[in-house]
DNA sequence: GATGAATGAGTGTTCATTCAT
DNA sequence: GATGAATGAACACTCATTCAT
């Protein structure tokens, strides 16, 4: 079973790759498991023992590469997130500022759609000592939209708006969106969009908001 | 509720009437622990122990009182939120359809922040069981702006609109606007629920909503 | 409701009377209601809070007339076997002593027929501490047949026995006789005893008991 | 079951075996301990602490081995007497009819008196679930009994004998032999059977047992 | 005397974490 | 590096017992 054949610098390296390798099939491995149990059961009531059974490998083995609980999942989030982000950024690189938020929009929706099962476990608990982290799936959105909205404002175009709460009223559209989706498929990511779209051009009928002053 | 105007003959029932006002206040108190303990270490990582040791009654005090953690903490919600409807029913009843939203946002923000510790200890976790629950703060608001759009519906105000989607954005804005609250004090309730309204009634401008048909 | 047609010294004795009755009945309540949990549940699985509820009286009275669940446990066996034990002390008294044994069987089945709760209670569990009291039941039949066989000794009519082992010999039968009643209801309490006596006459047929002296 | 002819190759296997060889071991010195603790203190009075105290291993392994308190009882019982069932089986294969009853009789007190702590353990309580399994020490001693006699009823050898109800009160002499050695530690095993079949094969004098037809 | 709300010591059970192999 | 048996702190929950009314 050991690969005689190479010469000893090779085989030093071919093994080192090697091990390396099997160690980050492991990472992955877990990583994976992590996000079946997690999903399945919630941060909390997801114990370390049904990951490494799920991962198919041995309690200790979690320690190796993980810190605790806490560590593999913030990972997990992280860089799920990490790839949605890139997945936006790329999206809305080079577009002109007047497409930006429907591109951002419509970027963060098809991201959100493929990974719904990863919004599903950073908003359904993740405790306590993550709320940090668990919000971050809500700044996340919120910070690229309030980008977004900074940079209009910069041109002027959003002169008496409350710009970091009008960031959050959309991340609070954009989620509830995305929540919709943990119970059901459609509309699909484009209609989704299309959807809030329609509310941030026209609003809603004038007969529907009239304001008396009331106290 | 009060007996005061009693004889001696009635001293059997203030008798009675006294046990059962000590274990309500005892109940109470349990209830008011349990809001600080929740929204100090969100449901998951509070202890009961650490609630008896705040409404500074013995551990056994708690089983007499509520059937388990769980109890305690849907009984909490359950009571503060039916407090919160009661105050938006009574703020929107007997209001004309067309003021009827701007009513109803101004009425659940104004109890909302009253009770934004129950919100944050809804929102923050509530564990997986409670699911159902913890939900039930995003599902009142929801139905309740379900409620007011149907109507709307119904008067063909709404044509062209995804009811339950549209009462779901609302709720993602409202519920945004809620949690805002949870790291800044201010704009209170009044200012937040304009700023809604603005968006509502206008939408943003034109200008950052040019759509091109990308796919 | 006071009694005050009385005089005061009759109204006195009389209000003790009354007391002290009322002080038995709920004594004797007490005693019944754990007679019928103790018998549904054991003695370590019954709670001092069953016994009350069955009694329809508070926890504290409990207290008032029981050191703790041992002493009404003890208590309740007591009186059982106290009066079984003078239903077979009145069976047996006057009888000619080649009459006793069969006299004293037969009583003790049939009172034991009559109590077959309390048996079960005692013989079911009764805990480490009632061990001393809950072998009372065996030594409580033990002690009678072994006095019998000690009058008959003392005639010579057994020598060659092994008295205390022999009354323990017919006490295991006697016990299983009663067990059997546990399960089923017949024979009744005359045909057991002759079943027994029957065993104790002739023995069992000799082809049985063929002893080749193996080691 | 022993594998020291093992080579370098079987290095992989012989450390699986420890591994299980140890598990194995610490099972054991579990069970031992629950012997030692049930013995001194019942079934309900023993606490899992004291358990893995009087076996030196922490609270959590007790976890590892059994589901609770009920089933480290249930398996101590079960594998002891299993084996006392199989030593009597043993001795009374090959046995002809004549023999049975003697043999059987004195292979149990034989196996009895090994392990008269397992059937104190099991007498003493033992619990209201566990009541089925306790029972079975007297069980298991019926049923064998049962079986030799229904061979002998078979052989037409006790016409007018009520079977079960003989088993039956052979067995609580048996049980008294055994429960005899709770106190006593003479006599042996041999001179219990002795006794048994002395009573059995003779009877009592019939000077003890003149029937007058007394109601 | 009777009551039952309050008490808290005691117990079973879980699970993240360690470490010898 | 991988393993999984062992660990024990931490927690939920029960129930005999007390005592103010």
């Amino acid at each position: 079973m050991n690969d005689n054949s190479s010469t000893q610098l090779t085989s030093r390296h071919s093994e080192q790759g090697r091990a390396s390798r099997k160690r980050a099939r492991t990472r992955a491995e877990l990583l994976a498991a992590a996000r079946v149990v997690f999903s399945a059961h919630g941060f909390h009531d997801a114990s370390i023992a049904q990951i490494t059974a799920q991962a198919d490998v041995g309690v200790g083995t979690f320690y190796l590469h993980f810190r605790d609980k806490e560590e593999i999942f913030s990972t997990l989030l992280e860089e799920g997130f990490d790839e949605i982000h890139e997945g936006v950024l790329a999206a809305t690189a080079d577009q002109p500022l007047e497409q930006l938020l429907p591109a951002a929009l419509l970027a963060i929706f098809r991201q959100a759609y493929i990974q719904r099962d990863l919004f599903q476990i950073a908003l359904t608990d993740g405790g306590n000592l993550l709320h940090s982290r668990t919000i971050r799936a809500r700044l996340e959105v919120a910070e690229g939209l309030a980008r977004v909205l900074t940079l209009a404002q910069e041109a002027d175009l959003l002169a008496g708006y409350d710009i970091p709460l009008l960031a959050r009223f959309i991340t609070g559209m954009v989620m509830q969106g995305i929540g919709w989706w943990f119970e059901h498929d459609t509309p699909g990511p484009d209609e989704m969009t299309a959807r809030i779209l329609q509310l941030l051009r026209g609003g809603l009928p004038p007969q529907l908001l009239v304001d008396t002053d009331q106290t």
